[in-house]
DNA sequence: TGCCTTTTTAATGTCAGACATTTAGAAATC
DNA sequence: GATTTCTAAATGTCTGACATTAAAAAGGCA
Protein backbone atom coordinates (compact mmCIF):
# COMPACT_ATOMS: atom_id res chain seq x y z
CA UNK A 1 0.00 0.00 0.00
CA UNK A 2 1.54 3.10 -0.93
CA UNK A 3 0.69 6.88 -1.72
CA UNK A 4 2.03 9.61 -3.85
CA UNK A 5 2.59 12.79 -1.70
CA UNK A 6 2.91 14.87 -4.51
CA UNK A 7 -0.37 13.91 -6.26
CA UNK A 8 -2.97 16.69 -6.57
CA UNK A 9 -5.58 14.22 -4.94
CA UNK A 10 -6.12 14.44 -0.90
CA UNK A 11 -4.12 12.54 1.03
CA UNK A 12 -6.79 11.01 3.07
CA UNK A 13 -8.73 9.78 -0.28
CA UNK A 14 -5.42 8.52 -1.57
CA UNK A 15 -5.12 6.30 1.68
CA UNK A 16 -8.60 5.78 1.75
CA UNK A 17 -8.63 3.97 -1.70
CA UNK A 18 -5.33 2.51 -1.13
CA UNK A 19 -6.79 0.72 2.21
CA UNK A 20 -9.79 0.19 0.64
CA UNK A 21 -8.35 -1.54 -2.91
CA UNK A 22 -6.22 -4.02 -0.37
CA UNK A 23 -9.80 -5.20 1.03
CA UNK A 24 -11.86 -5.59 -2.22
CA UNK A 25 -8.42 -7.50 -3.06
CA UNK A 26 -8.60 -9.61 -0.46
CA UNK A 27 -5.36 -8.57 1.12
CA UNK A 28 -7.17 -7.73 4.00
CA UNK A 29 -9.91 -10.61 5.13
CA UNK A 30 -12.43 -9.88 7.05
CA UNK A 31 -12.23 -9.28 10.92
CA UNK A 32 -8.74 -8.93 10.26
CA UNK A 33 -7.26 -5.66 12.44
CA UNK A 34 -5.52 -2.85 10.78
CA UNK A 35 -2.54 -1.44 12.02
CA UNK A 36 -3.16 1.53 14.79
CA UNK A 37 -4.02 5.25 13.71
CA UNK A 38 -0.25 5.96 14.69
CA UNK A 39 1.08 2.70 12.89
CA UNK A 40 -0.49 4.04 9.61
CA UNK A 41 0.11 7.42 9.98
CA UNK A 42 3.99 6.40 10.04
CA UNK A 43 3.56 3.99 7.32
CA UNK A 44 1.92 6.60 5.26
CA UNK A 45 4.03 9.60 6.64
CA UNK A 46 0.83 11.90 7.04
CA UNK A 47 -0.14 12.92 10.10
CA UNK A 48 -2.62 11.13 12.70
CA UNK A 49 -5.82 13.37 11.23
CA UNK A 50 -5.28 12.67 7.85
CA UNK A 51 -5.06 8.87 8.86
CA UNK A 52 -8.06 9.35 10.73
CA UNK A 53 -10.27 10.90 8.01
CA UNK A 54 -9.46 8.25 5.84
CA UNK A 55 -10.88 5.50 7.92
CA UNK A 56 -13.76 7.53 8.41
CA UNK A 57 -14.53 7.43 4.63
CA UNK A 58 -14.17 3.86 4.69
CA UNK A 59 -16.28 3.38 7.55
CA UNK A 60 -18.50 5.58 6.13
CA UNK A 61 -18.95 2.94 3.88
CA UNK A 62 -19.65 -0.20 5.98
CA UNK A 63 -15.86 -1.27 5.10
CA UNK A 64 -14.37 -1.66 8.55
CA UNK A 65 -15.70 -1.08 11.74
CA UNK A 66 -13.94 0.37 14.79
CA UNK A 67 -13.53 -0.31 18.30
CA UNK A 68 -12.44 1.54 21.28
CA UNK A 69 -9.65 0.51 24.20
CA UNK A 70 -7.23 -1.69 24.99
CA UNK A 71 -7.14 -4.26 22.08
CA UNK A 72 -9.48 -1.74 19.99
CA UNK A 73 -8.59 -0.09 16.36
CA UNK A 74 -10.29 -0.22 12.86
CA UNK A 75 -10.97 -3.84 11.76
CA UNK A 76 -12.18 -5.14 8.24
CA UNK A 77 -16.13 -5.59 8.65
CA UNK A 78 -17.96 -8.11 6.72
CA UNK A 79 -20.54 -6.12 5.07
CA UNK A 80 -23.73 -8.07 5.74
CA UNK A 81 -27.41 -8.14 3.92
CA UNK A 82 -28.71 -5.69 6.06
CA UNK A 83 -25.86 -3.05 5.88
CA UNK A 84 -26.26 -3.72 2.05
CA UNK A 85 -29.95 -3.20 2.22
CA UNK A 86 -29.84 0.05 4.03
CA UNK A 87 -27.30 1.17 1.95
CA UNK A 88 -28.99 0.46 -1.16
CA UNK A 89 -32.26 1.78 -0.10
CA UNK A 90 -30.46 5.23 0.96
CA UNK A 91 -28.71 5.48 -2.67
CA UNK A 92 -31.84 4.66 -4.68
CA UNK A 93 -33.89 7.06 -2.98
CA UNK A 94 -31.29 9.94 -3.30
CA UNK A 95 -30.85 8.84 -6.83
CA UNK A 96 -34.45 8.71 -7.72
CA UNK A 97 -35.28 12.26 -5.33
CA UNK A 98 -32.39 14.05 -7.04
CA UNK A 99 -32.07 13.15 -11.33
CA UNK A 100 -35.18 13.94 -13.20
CA UNK A 101 -36.45 10.51 -13.53
CA UNK A 102 -40.19 10.05 -14.38
CA UNK A 103 -42.61 8.02 -12.34
CA UNK A 104 -43.12 6.46 -15.20
CA UNK A 105 -39.55 4.90 -15.63
CA UNK A 106 -39.46 4.12 -11.77
CA UNK A 107 -42.10 2.35 -12.00
CA UNK A 108 -41.63 0.35 -15.38
CA UNK A 109 -38.07 -0.57 -13.55
CA UNK A 110 -39.92 -1.46 -10.36
CA UNK A 111 -42.37 -3.35 -11.26
CA UNK A 112 -40.40 -5.38 -13.89
CA UNK A 113 -38.04 -6.53 -11.68
CA UNK A 114 -40.53 -7.45 -9.09
CA UNK A 115 -42.12 -9.69 -12.03
CA UNK A 116 -38.66 -11.56 -12.11
CA UNK A 117 -39.12 -12.73 -8.40
CA UNK A 118 -42.76 -13.98 -9.01
CA UNK A 119 -41.75 -17.49 -10.89
CA UNK A 120 -39.37 -18.15 -7.57
CA UNK A 121 -41.77 -16.58 -5.22
CA UNK A 122 -44.64 -18.61 -6.66
CA UNK A 123 -42.24 -21.79 -6.45
CA UNK A 124 -40.74 -21.00 -3.13
CA UNK A 125 -42.73 -18.83 -0.87
CA UNK A 126 -43.33 -20.40 2.45
CA UNK A 127 -46.46 -19.92 4.78
CA UNK A 128 -44.95 -17.50 6.50
CA UNK A 129 -44.68 -14.66 3.50
CA UNK A 130 -48.33 -15.57 2.54
CA UNK A 131 -49.37 -14.87 6.74
CA UNK A 132 -47.35 -11.34 5.90
CA UNK A 133 -49.13 -10.24 2.65
CA UNK A 134 -52.60 -11.02 3.98
CA UNK A 135 -51.81 -9.30 7.23
CA UNK A 136 -50.71 -6.37 5.17
CA UNK A 137 -53.65 -6.37 2.75
CA UNK A 138 -55.80 -6.47 6.22
CA UNK A 139 -54.01 -3.41 7.05
CA UNK A 140 -54.90 -1.42 3.87
CA UNK A 141 -58.58 -2.22 3.89
CA UNK A 142 -58.70 -0.70 7.52
CA UNK A 143 -60.67 3.02 6.81
CA UNK A 144 -58.61 5.89 8.45
CA UNK A 145 -55.24 5.13 7.64
CA UNK A 146 -52.88 7.50 6.79
CA UNK A 147 -51.86 7.99 3.19
CA UNK A 148 -48.29 7.51 4.28
CA UNK A 149 -49.05 4.40 6.78
CA UNK A 150 -50.72 2.71 3.68
CA UNK A 151 -47.89 3.09 1.43
CA UNK A 152 -45.60 1.68 4.05
CA UNK A 153 -48.06 -1.20 4.24
CA UNK A 154 -47.91 -1.78 0.89
CA UNK A 155 -43.83 -1.71 0.79
CA UNK A 156 -43.99 -4.38 3.29
CA UNK A 157 -46.50 -6.41 1.16
CA UNK A 158 -44.13 -6.64 -1.59
CA UNK A 159 -41.27 -6.90 0.40
CA UNK A 160 -42.74 -10.28 1.54
CA UNK A 161 -43.72 -10.86 -2.26
CA UNK A 162 -39.61 -10.76 -2.41
CA UNK A 163 -38.50 -12.41 0.14
CA UNK A 164 -40.86 -15.29 -0.86
CA UNK A 165 -38.44 -16.08 -4.08
CA UNK A 166 -36.19 -17.22 -1.21
CA UNK A 167 -32.89 -15.45 -2.70
CA UNK A 168 -31.08 -13.02 -0.72
CA UNK A 169 -29.20 -11.82 -3.55
CA UNK A 170 -32.59 -10.79 -5.05
CA UNK A 171 -33.69 -9.54 -1.98
CA UNK A 172 -31.01 -7.07 -1.54
CA UNK A 173 -30.82 -5.85 -5.15
CA UNK A 174 -34.61 -5.45 -5.17
CA UNK A 175 -34.82 -3.59 -2.06
CA UNK A 176 -34.03 -0.33 -4.07
CA UNK A 177 -36.17 -0.44 -6.45
CA UNK A 178 -39.76 -1.32 -3.69
CA UNK A 179 -38.52 1.02 -0.98
CA UNK A 180 -37.00 4.02 -3.13
CA UNK A 181 -40.38 3.82 -4.54
CA UNK A 182 -42.19 5.15 -1.32
CA UNK A 183 -41.26 8.78 -1.71
CA UNK A 184 -43.03 8.53 -4.73
CA UNK A 185 -46.08 6.83 -3.84
CA UNK A 186 -46.30 9.04 -1.30
CA UNK A 187 -47.01 11.78 -3.53
CA UNK A 188 -50.21 10.20 -4.71
CA UNK A 189 -53.13 10.84 -2.65
CA UNK A 190 -55.39 7.79 -2.67
CA UNK A 191 -59.18 7.91 -2.79
CA UNK A 192 -60.80 5.08 -1.04
CA UNK A 193 -61.59 3.73 -4.55
CA UNK A 194 -58.73 3.55 -5.67
CA UNK A 195 -57.61 1.71 -2.40
CA UNK A 196 -59.88 -0.66 -2.98
CA UNK A 197 -59.01 -1.09 -6.12
CA UNK A 198 -55.49 -1.84 -4.60
CA UNK A 199 -56.29 -4.46 -2.14
CA UNK A 200 -58.18 -6.02 -4.46
CA UNK A 201 -55.00 -6.49 -6.81
CA UNK A 202 -52.97 -7.05 -3.46
CA UNK A 203 -55.00 -10.19 -3.01
CA UNK A 204 -55.34 -11.85 -6.33
CA UNK A 205 -51.46 -11.28 -6.23
CA UNK A 206 -51.39 -13.39 -2.82
CA UNK A 207 -53.96 -16.10 -4.21
CA UNK A 208 -51.82 -16.40 -7.18
CA UNK A 209 -49.26 -17.05 -5.11
CA UNK A 210 -51.34 -19.40 -2.44
CA UNK A 211 -51.94 -21.52 -5.57
CA UNK A 212 -48.18 -21.02 -6.27
CA UNK A 213 -49.01 -19.73 -9.77
CA UNK A 214 -46.70 -18.04 -11.82
CA UNK A 215 -48.54 -16.47 -14.43
CA UNK A 216 -51.24 -15.22 -12.61
CA UNK A 217 -48.68 -13.90 -10.38
CA UNK A 218 -47.24 -11.93 -13.38
CA UNK A 219 -50.68 -11.16 -14.57
CA UNK A 220 -51.99 -9.64 -11.89
CA UNK A 221 -48.47 -7.76 -11.14
CA UNK A 222 -48.85 -6.20 -14.50
CA UNK A 223 -52.38 -5.12 -13.77
CA UNK A 224 -51.17 -3.45 -10.66
CA UNK A 225 -48.03 -1.63 -12.31
CA UNK A 226 -50.92 -0.24 -15.69
CA UNK A 227 -53.13 0.68 -12.55
CA UNK A 228 -50.57 2.65 -10.60
CA UNK A 229 -49.39 4.57 -13.75
CA UNK A 230 -53.18 5.79 -13.98
CA UNK A 231 -53.12 7.25 -10.56
CA UNK A 232 -49.95 8.44 -11.41
CA UNK A 233 -51.27 9.98 -14.18
CA UNK A 234 -54.71 11.73 -12.80
CA UNK A 235 -52.03 13.05 -10.13
CA UNK A 236 -50.11 14.65 -12.06
CA UNK A 237 -53.31 15.90 -14.76
CA UNK A 238 -54.42 17.62 -11.84
CA UNK A 239 -51.26 19.42 -10.96
CA UNK A 240 -50.70 20.74 -14.07
CA UNK A 241 -54.29 21.62 -14.16
CA UNK A 242 -54.05 23.47 -10.71
CA UNK A 243 -51.23 25.57 -12.46
CA UNK A 244 -53.22 26.59 -14.98
CA UNK A 245 -56.13 27.83 -13.26
CA UNK A 246 -53.56 29.56 -10.81
CA UNK A 247 -51.97 31.58 -13.51
CA UNK A 248 -55.17 32.82 -14.95
CA UNK B 1 -29.92 20.14 13.01
CA UNK B 2 -29.11 18.96 16.77
CA UNK B 3 -26.91 16.56 18.27
CA UNK B 4 -26.65 15.10 21.82
CA UNK B 5 -23.73 15.56 23.48
CA UNK B 6 -23.85 12.78 26.10
CA UNK B 7 -25.48 10.38 23.64
CA UNK B 8 -22.76 7.66 23.95
CA UNK B 9 -22.31 7.92 19.82
CA UNK B 10 -19.43 9.07 18.27
CA UNK B 11 -19.85 13.36 18.04
CA UNK B 12 -18.94 12.71 14.51
CA UNK B 13 -21.19 10.06 13.32
CA UNK B 14 -24.16 12.15 15.50
CA UNK B 15 -23.33 15.19 13.38
CA UNK B 16 -23.12 13.23 9.93
CA UNK B 17 -26.57 11.76 10.57
CA UNK B 18 -28.20 15.15 11.08
CA UNK B 19 -26.60 16.44 8.13
CA UNK B 20 -27.49 13.59 6.09
CA UNK B 21 -31.16 13.81 7.60
CA UNK B 22 -31.03 17.24 6.32
CA UNK B 23 -30.45 16.11 3.05
CA UNK B 24 -32.67 13.11 2.47
CA UNK B 25 -35.52 14.84 3.55
CA UNK B 26 -34.92 18.22 1.39
CA UNK B 27 -33.78 20.43 3.80
CA UNK B 28 -30.77 20.89 2.21
CA UNK B 29 -31.41 21.26 -1.80
CA UNK B 30 -29.02 20.05 -4.53
CA UNK B 31 -25.86 22.44 -5.25
CA UNK B 32 -26.14 24.43 -1.82
CA UNK B 33 -23.72 24.83 0.78
CA UNK B 34 -23.39 23.69 3.75
CA UNK B 35 -21.96 26.54 6.52
CA UNK B 36 -18.07 26.39 6.57
CA UNK B 37 -16.21 24.30 8.65
CA UNK B 38 -15.36 26.43 11.74
CA UNK B 39 -20.02 27.80 11.05
CA UNK B 40 -20.29 24.03 12.14
CA UNK B 41 -18.31 23.77 15.10
CA UNK B 42 -19.49 26.96 16.23
CA UNK B 43 -22.98 25.79 15.61
CA UNK B 44 -22.80 22.15 16.80
CA UNK B 45 -20.55 23.59 19.97
CA UNK B 46 -17.50 20.70 18.87
CA UNK B 47 -13.82 20.80 17.33
CA UNK B 48 -13.35 21.13 13.88
CA UNK B 49 -12.03 18.19 13.81
CA UNK B 50 -15.11 16.82 15.02
CA UNK B 51 -17.39 18.30 12.24
CA UNK B 52 -14.40 17.36 9.14
CA UNK B 53 -14.81 13.62 10.01
CA UNK B 54 -18.08 13.93 9.73
CA UNK B 55 -18.04 15.46 6.49
CA UNK B 56 -15.85 12.85 5.30
CA UNK B 57 -18.18 10.51 5.68
CA UNK B 58 -20.62 12.41 4.26
CA UNK B 59 -18.42 12.81 1.51
CA UNK B 60 -17.94 8.96 0.97
CA UNK B 61 -21.26 8.68 0.24
CA UNK B 62 -21.65 11.25 -2.65
CA UNK B 63 -23.96 13.28 -0.42
CA UNK B 64 -21.60 16.20 -0.41
CA UNK B 65 -18.76 17.20 -2.46
CA UNK B 66 -16.07 20.23 -1.22
CA UNK B 67 -14.35 22.78 -2.91
CA UNK B 68 -11.23 24.45 -1.37
CA UNK B 69 -10.51 28.55 -1.99
CA UNK B 70 -12.19 31.56 -1.15
CA UNK B 71 -15.67 30.91 -2.20
CA UNK B 72 -14.95 27.09 -1.60
CA UNK B 73 -16.72 24.36 1.05
CA UNK B 74 -19.34 22.18 1.15
CA UNK B 75 -22.24 21.67 -1.32
CA UNK B 76 -24.98 18.88 -1.30
CA UNK B 77 -24.23 16.88 -4.35
CA UNK B 78 -26.50 15.52 -7.33
CA UNK B 79 -26.01 12.32 -6.91
CA UNK B 80 -25.20 11.14 -10.25
CA UNK B 81 -26.67 7.96 -12.22
CA UNK B 82 -23.23 7.24 -12.30
CA UNK B 83 -22.21 7.52 -9.08
CA UNK B 84 -24.65 5.29 -8.18
CA UNK B 85 -23.81 2.52 -10.44
CA UNK B 86 -20.26 2.66 -9.04
CA UNK B 87 -21.68 2.44 -5.25
CA UNK B 88 -23.78 -0.26 -6.15
CA UNK B 89 -20.95 -2.42 -8.00
CA UNK B 90 -18.99 -1.99 -4.91
CA UNK B 91 -21.26 -3.43 -2.32
CA UNK B 92 -22.67 -5.67 -4.45
CA UNK B 93 -19.16 -7.08 -5.22
CA UNK B 94 -18.06 -6.88 -1.44
CA UNK B 95 -21.40 -8.70 -0.54
CA UNK B 96 -20.78 -11.52 -2.57
CA UNK B 97 -17.25 -11.55 -1.89
CA UNK B 98 -17.56 -11.48 1.96
CA UNK B 99 -20.85 -13.49 2.50
CA UNK B 100 -21.18 -16.96 1.63
CA UNK B 101 -23.24 -17.19 -1.14
CA UNK B 102 -23.81 -20.43 -3.45
CA UNK B 103 -23.10 -20.11 -7.31
CA UNK B 104 -26.50 -21.28 -7.91
CA UNK B 105 -27.89 -18.55 -5.67
CA UNK B 106 -25.76 -15.80 -7.45
CA UNK B 107 -26.55 -17.01 -10.94
CA UNK B 108 -30.23 -16.94 -10.13
CA UNK B 109 -30.38 -13.82 -9.13
CA UNK B 110 -28.29 -12.57 -11.93
CA UNK B 111 -30.58 -14.14 -14.86
CA UNK B 112 -33.79 -13.34 -13.38
CA UNK B 113 -33.02 -9.36 -12.95
CA UNK B 114 -31.72 -9.78 -16.62
CA UNK B 115 -34.78 -11.66 -18.14
CA UNK B 116 -36.89 -8.68 -16.48
CA UNK B 117 -34.68 -6.88 -19.11
CA UNK B 118 -35.81 -9.06 -22.09
CA UNK B 119 -39.30 -7.62 -22.90
CA UNK B 120 -38.40 -3.95 -22.67
CA UNK B 121 -35.03 -4.42 -24.38
CA UNK B 122 -36.38 -6.43 -27.55
CA UNK B 123 -38.91 -3.64 -27.56
CA UNK B 124 -36.41 -0.40 -27.51
CA UNK B 125 -32.96 -1.68 -28.54
CA UNK B 126 -31.05 0.47 -30.49
CA UNK B 127 -28.84 -0.39 -33.30
CA UNK B 128 -25.81 1.21 -31.61
CA UNK B 129 -26.91 -1.81 -28.56
CA UNK B 130 -27.29 -4.57 -31.06
CA UNK B 131 -23.57 -3.35 -32.66
CA UNK B 132 -21.97 -3.36 -29.35
CA UNK B 133 -23.33 -6.79 -28.43
CA UNK B 134 -21.84 -7.95 -31.91
CA UNK B 135 -18.80 -6.73 -31.25
CA UNK B 136 -18.54 -8.46 -27.98
CA UNK B 137 -19.51 -11.82 -29.59
CA UNK B 138 -16.54 -11.06 -32.15
CA UNK B 139 -14.17 -10.41 -29.28
CA UNK B 140 -15.03 -13.49 -26.96
CA UNK B 141 -14.35 -15.04 -30.41
CA UNK B 142 -10.95 -14.49 -30.56
CA UNK B 143 -8.26 -17.24 -29.75
CA UNK B 144 -5.79 -16.49 -27.12
CA UNK B 145 -8.33 -14.16 -24.96
CA UNK B 146 -7.15 -14.41 -21.52
CA UNK B 147 -10.39 -15.60 -18.75
CA UNK B 148 -10.28 -12.49 -17.87
CA UNK B 149 -10.65 -10.23 -20.93
CA UNK B 150 -13.30 -13.12 -22.03
CA UNK B 151 -14.79 -12.20 -18.65
CA UNK B 152 -15.11 -8.60 -19.09
CA UNK B 153 -16.01 -8.88 -22.55
CA UNK B 154 -19.14 -11.01 -21.22
CA UNK B 155 -20.04 -8.38 -18.82
CA UNK B 156 -20.27 -5.73 -21.32
CA UNK B 157 -22.37 -7.42 -23.61
CA UNK B 158 -24.69 -8.04 -20.97
CA UNK B 159 -24.78 -4.41 -19.92
CA UNK B 160 -25.47 -3.24 -23.65
CA UNK B 161 -28.24 -5.76 -23.34
CA UNK B 162 -29.48 -4.45 -20.15
CA UNK B 163 -29.00 -1.00 -21.65
CA UNK B 164 -31.29 -1.63 -24.44
CA UNK B 165 -33.92 -1.76 -22.18
CA UNK B 166 -33.65 2.64 -22.37
CA UNK B 167 -34.64 2.38 -18.63
CA UNK B 168 -31.65 4.47 -16.29
CA UNK B 169 -33.43 3.04 -12.90
CA UNK B 170 -33.20 -0.61 -14.38
CA UNK B 171 -29.48 0.06 -15.30
CA UNK B 172 -28.40 1.00 -11.80
CA UNK B 173 -30.38 -1.64 -10.35
CA UNK B 174 -28.76 -4.57 -12.62
CA UNK B 175 -25.43 -2.81 -12.30
CA UNK B 176 -24.49 -4.58 -9.23
CA UNK B 177 -25.83 -8.06 -10.63
CA UNK B 178 -23.99 -7.92 -13.98
CA UNK B 179 -20.81 -6.55 -12.51
CA UNK B 180 -20.71 -8.19 -9.43
CA UNK B 181 -20.92 -11.91 -10.93
CA UNK B 182 -17.74 -11.30 -12.76
CA UNK B 183 -15.41 -12.24 -9.84
CA UNK B 184 -16.90 -15.24 -9.36
CA UNK B 185 -17.32 -15.87 -13.18
CA UNK B 186 -13.15 -15.19 -13.17
CA UNK B 187 -12.86 -18.34 -11.42
CA UNK B 188 -14.78 -20.52 -14.08
CA UNK B 189 -11.98 -21.41 -16.47
CA UNK B 190 -13.14 -21.44 -19.71
CA UNK B 191 -11.98 -24.23 -22.07
CA UNK B 192 -12.72 -23.83 -26.02
CA UNK B 193 -15.37 -25.60 -25.94
CA UNK B 194 -17.17 -23.83 -23.40
CA UNK B 195 -16.07 -20.55 -24.81
CA UNK B 196 -17.71 -21.47 -28.21
CA UNK B 197 -20.81 -22.35 -26.65
CA UNK B 198 -21.18 -19.23 -24.45
CA UNK B 199 -20.87 -17.36 -27.87
CA UNK B 200 -23.35 -19.73 -29.76
CA UNK B 201 -25.84 -18.42 -27.24
CA UNK B 202 -24.68 -15.09 -26.86
CA UNK B 203 -25.57 -14.61 -30.63
CA UNK B 204 -28.91 -16.34 -29.98
CA UNK B 205 -29.51 -13.56 -28.14
CA UNK B 206 -28.41 -10.48 -30.17
CA UNK B 207 -30.17 -12.48 -32.69
CA UNK B 208 -33.80 -12.49 -30.82
CA UNK B 209 -32.98 -8.88 -29.66
CA UNK B 210 -32.54 -8.18 -33.09
CA UNK B 211 -35.79 -9.85 -34.65
CA UNK B 212 -37.53 -7.61 -31.34
CA UNK B 213 -38.46 -11.40 -30.05
CA UNK B 214 -38.79 -10.81 -26.52
CA UNK B 215 -39.67 -15.11 -25.79
CA UNK B 216 -36.87 -15.89 -27.89
CA UNK B 217 -34.82 -13.88 -26.04
CA UNK B 218 -35.77 -14.72 -22.42
CA UNK B 219 -35.51 -18.54 -23.67
CA UNK B 220 -31.78 -17.56 -24.97
CA UNK B 221 -31.02 -16.31 -21.36
CA UNK B 222 -32.37 -19.29 -19.68
CA UNK B 223 -30.47 -21.65 -21.44
CA UNK B 224 -27.45 -19.47 -20.38
CA UNK B 225 -28.23 -19.38 -17.20
CA UNK B 226 -28.43 -23.41 -17.34
CA UNK B 227 -25.39 -23.82 -18.89
CA UNK B 228 -23.04 -21.16 -16.27
CA UNK B 229 -24.53 -23.26 -13.46
CA UNK B 230 -23.28 -26.72 -15.09
CA UNK B 231 -19.80 -24.79 -15.80
CA UNK B 232 -20.19 -23.95 -11.91
CA UNK B 233 -20.99 -27.36 -11.14
CA UNK B 234 -18.32 -28.78 -12.89
CA UNK B 235 -15.30 -26.43 -10.97
CA UNK B 236 -16.82 -27.10 -8.09
CA UNK B 237 -16.83 -30.48 -8.49
CA UNK B 238 -13.45 -30.77 -9.86
CA UNK B 239 -11.92 -28.58 -6.60
CA UNK B 240 -13.82 -31.24 -4.65
CA UNK B 241 -11.99 -33.83 -6.46
CA UNK B 242 -8.77 -32.45 -6.15
CA UNK B 243 -9.48 -32.27 -2.45
CA UNK B 244 -9.78 -35.50 -1.53
CA UNK B 245 -6.97 -36.64 -3.64
CA UNK B 246 -4.59 -34.17 -2.10
CA UNK B 247 -6.30 -35.58 1.18
CA UNK B 248 -5.41 -39.13 0.49
C1' DT C 1 -11.51 52.88 -19.88
C1' DG C 2 -10.16 48.17 -20.26
C1' DC C 3 -7.09 44.45 -19.61
C1' DC C 4 -3.46 42.21 -17.12
C1' DT C 5 -0.97 41.31 -12.84
C1' DT C 6 -0.60 41.20 -8.01
C1' DT C 7 -2.41 40.96 -3.51
C1' DT C 8 -5.76 39.80 -0.29
C1' DT C 9 -8.87 36.75 1.78
C1' DA C 10 -11.64 32.95 3.03
C1' DA C 11 -12.05 28.54 2.70
C1' DT C 12 -10.37 23.50 2.99
C1' DG C 13 -6.21 20.29 3.81
C1' DT C 14 -2.57 18.85 6.90
C1' DC C 15 0.13 18.66 10.98
C1' DA C 16 1.60 18.26 15.99
C1' DG C 17 0.56 17.80 20.58
C1' DA C 18 -2.44 17.40 24.30
C1' DC C 19 -6.10 15.44 26.89
C1' DA C 20 -10.54 12.50 27.42
C1' DT C 21 -12.58 8.14 27.20
C1' DT C 22 -12.92 3.39 26.69
C1' DT C 23 -11.64 -1.32 27.31
C1' DA C 24 -8.94 -5.51 27.94
C1' DG C 25 -5.74 -7.44 30.61
C1' DA C 26 -2.41 -7.44 34.35
C1' DA C 27 -1.67 -6.80 39.09
C1' DA C 28 -3.00 -6.53 43.66
C1' DT C 29 -5.98 -7.73 47.31
C1' DC C 30 -9.09 -10.30 50.03
C1' DG D 1 -9.77 -18.43 43.48
C1' DA D 2 -12.65 -14.49 42.97
C1' DT D 3 -12.93 -9.65 43.09
C1' DT D 4 -11.22 -5.28 42.75
C1' DT D 5 -7.92 -1.93 41.24
C1' DC D 6 -4.52 -0.32 38.23
C1' DT D 7 -2.26 0.11 33.85
C1' DA D 8 -1.64 0.47 29.08
C1' DA D 9 -3.10 0.94 24.50
C1' DA D 10 -6.19 2.31 21.54
C1' DT D 11 -9.75 5.57 19.54
C1' DG D 12 -12.31 10.15 20.19
C1' DT D 13 -11.97 15.11 20.72
C1' DC D 14 -9.92 19.72 21.12
C1' DT D 15 -6.73 23.60 20.11
C1' DG D 16 -3.80 26.16 17.45
C1' DA D 17 -0.84 26.53 13.76
C1' DC D 18 0.55 26.44 9.02
C1' DA D 19 0.00 24.96 3.90
C1' DT D 20 -2.64 25.15 -0.13
C1' DT D 21 -6.13 26.63 -3.10
C1' DA D 22 -9.00 29.63 -5.76
C1' DA D 23 -11.90 33.52 -6.19
C1' DA D 24 -12.33 38.29 -5.65
C1' DA D 25 -10.40 42.75 -4.90
C1' DA D 26 -6.82 46.04 -5.73
C1' DG D 27 -3.46 48.01 -8.39
C1' DG D 28 -0.80 49.14 -12.54
C1' DC D 29 -0.31 50.08 -17.31
C1' DA D 30 -1.44 50.95 -22.15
Amino acid sequence: MKIDPSSPADLSVQIASAIRDAIVSGQLIVDQRLPSEAELSEQFQVGRTTVREALKRLAAQSLIRTQRGATGGAFVNRLSFEDAYSQQITTSTLLLSMNAVSFETACEARYALERACAPLSALRRSANHLATMRAEIHRQSQPGLTDEAFCASDVAFHRALVDGAGNPVMSYQLAGAVEAMQPLMNMITFTARSREQIVSLHNRIADALEAQSSPETEAALSDLERYTLTLGHDVMARRAQARVNSGL
